[in-house]
DNA sequence: TTTCATTTACGAAACGTTTTGTTCTTTTCC
DNA sequence: GGAAAAGAACAAAACGTTTCGTAAATGAAA
């Protein structure tokens, strides 16, 4: 029986042959199984000399696994997916994962199809940051039975392992600090097509009332969280009689565009206007006023997602999905000034 | 011989026995083979009732062929990653091939160990944007004989297949602009330590010398392509006591980082300083002054690199490597005023 | 018709692992 | 010293494809 020659990696039967073991029990020390000391120290000279390496596929076959994890990104031109992919791919190449990434494009559409893709590719699970805000589009990976974690969003309909924030919470916090610098007139430039932007408006909305400061719908600005919409809407917002003293913006992206928005303004920040954002980059603190931000602790976020999603490949009980949501912190900054109380304003509820 | 009872998907031998043909026959179609047009009918029927969906993991372990490719950037939170790895991703995605992505992190130790991970997994091809210069780090992947192809900058120690711009010409451009609004206080920012930049500095040294203007080294400002960098070094020649009036920013990131520092600043872009970048993004267009920009066909090199690459695959030749040059075009922008010409400047030379 | 060439289908052997049930060897304990 | 228990190693059968060599069927040419 010849052996086809190919000049291609060393495969476990070179190193049986040169050690004189058997598969089996190389498999085994592969595998970490116990093995005589001195066949071991055969096994690891001949792996050494030949440059053995497992054959993930062919691996991946008998076992019915690829370790490959798929990560759908919502945008992946985002900072916040940047920063994600950038942790998330690190921790599942640590633990021998591939990631492969599909970036959704902001469109439903695309999403579905890459989620088909991913199934077809037999990853091991799907790691999700989603367009849509319902799951309809995920049933392929369900009937493939892939497990599936959610990062900074769910969804209305069905429930999911995920990670996030609360971020209805997180707004209202940064609502809370503007209010503590005695701000009232406050506006929130946020996505009302986006779950995070959703709930942050929400967040928003429920530190004003509870403030007894009546909402007013100019000062709720809605649109995709991105530069482009966070520079209109505070254009917007600073041509409006009404101008309000400070803006909650909606993610990282917004602030920069609102921030672009009031440098060439005639008005500026933090004199006329007081801005918070979320998420942070190292510009954050570099600039002028630095920026006071919500910051999530991505890192953290990121391996938690990692480990919910290995833990569900490895054991593929029906837990019921668990949800964390992570706590934020807050970054000083000096784009939020303190106005001096002028006695006129009376809150009419404790803040 | 009982065969394991497993709600997985259905392989080419249920097709065989719901159409009692052969594997071989069954397999023959599936590549397009030719099968009589009745048996075409039964196989196409069984198919469909059985969703069956060819394993990609069986056929690579045959083929010796994983259909992914890596991609190894050199930072993935760059703008200029995010937007390659999109049109890269959906690119390959059209071909069935899937993309790992690995993110260097302008790091070239992690770079080196991604290389060899992306090695490990077998993956077909690999496209880099590198962060080293030289290319010792792919040693392995040459090794194992998975071709390259290098997207936006190349080696000055060993050539492969490379697609990008010729960045000496497109800066060189750049300061031409400039040089035609009367500028003759031109000052760059960008990167010494990768290679786009140093080339892109040495665009502006021809051009300025070809002006015959005197180089001086106060108005070459280094250091890597980053929205820091490009604000830090702003401030640097805004602080100047002879500030220039015109400043080429080395990539977008870097152009962010010096509209932050202007904006702030007690100048103001273009009456003070006129700024021209790299590269393009929505929010370009839509700030004010809306930027002038040196852009690159993105789509049509990434296209051009994963048709590259997946040629490469195809036929392993040991054709010589290949570099593609892609032309710049200029988006004209409000960012560059023209200097009223007060007759002490005279050039020495024909811009 | 017969012969030869062409097309289509088939069985079996790969591809490089893991896993299962069995055999062989060593250790432990009375 | 012998039996039982434990530990290692092994051969062979999977995993789901492709491919190779051959056989059968069809069509064309003589």
């Amino acid at each position: 029986m010849k052996r086809k020659v190919r000049f291609v990696s060393a495969t476990m039967r070179d190193v049986k042959n040169k050690t004189g073991l058997s598969l089996a029990t190389i498999s085994k020390y592969l595998n970490g199984g116990n093995v005589l000391p001195e066949n071991k120290i055969l096994i690891e000279k001949a792996i050494e000399e030949l440059h053995y390496e497992v054959n993930e596929i062919a691996r991946g076959l008998v076992k019915n696994k690829t370790r490959m994890v798929g990560i759908m990104v919502h945008d992946i031109e985002c900072y916040f997916s940047g920063k994600l992919l950038h942790y998330i791919g690190e921790e599942l190449r640590k633990c021998g994962y591939a990631a492969i990434i599909c970036d959704s494009y902001n469109d439903e559409k695309i999403e579905a199809e890459n989620l088909k893709f991913l199934v077809s590719r037999r990853v091991d699970g799907i790691i999700v940051i989603p367009v849509c805000m319902r799951a309809g589009f995920l049933k392929p990976a369900k009937q493939a039975k892939i497990p599936i974690v959610l990062m900074d969003r769910s969804f209305q309909d069905e429930e999911f392992d995920c990670v996030g924030i609360d971020n209805r919470v997180a707004a209202y916090r940064a609502v809370r600090i503007l209010l503590e610098h005695n701000h009232r007139d406050i506006a929130v430039i946020s996505s009302d097509v986006e779950y995070t932007g959703v709930e942050r408006i929400k967040g928003y909305e429920d530190a004003m009332r509870q403030a007894g400061l009546e909402i007013q719908e100019e000062y709720i600005k809605k649109g995709r969280h991105s530069t482009e919409v966070g520079y209109e809407k505070m254009k917007e917002l600073l041509a409006s009689p009404n101008r309000p003293t400070a803006v909650l913006l909606g993610n990282y992206d917004t602030m920069l565009g609102g921030v672009l928005a009031v440098n060439e303004s005639e008005f500026s920040c933090p004199e006329d206007i007081s801005l918070i954002g979320f998420d942070t980059l190292m510009i954050t603190g570099v600039v002028s006023p630095s920026w006071y931000m919500v910051v999530q602790p991505m890192e953290k976020m990121c391996k938690k997602a990692v480990e919910l999603m290995l833990n569900r490949i490895e054991r593929k009980g029906d837990e019921a999905p668990v949800k964390m949501y992570f706590g934020t912190t807050i970054q000083k900054g000096e784009s939020v000034r303190t106005i001096e109380s002028d006695g006129l304003h009376t809150m009419t509820a404790p803040i």
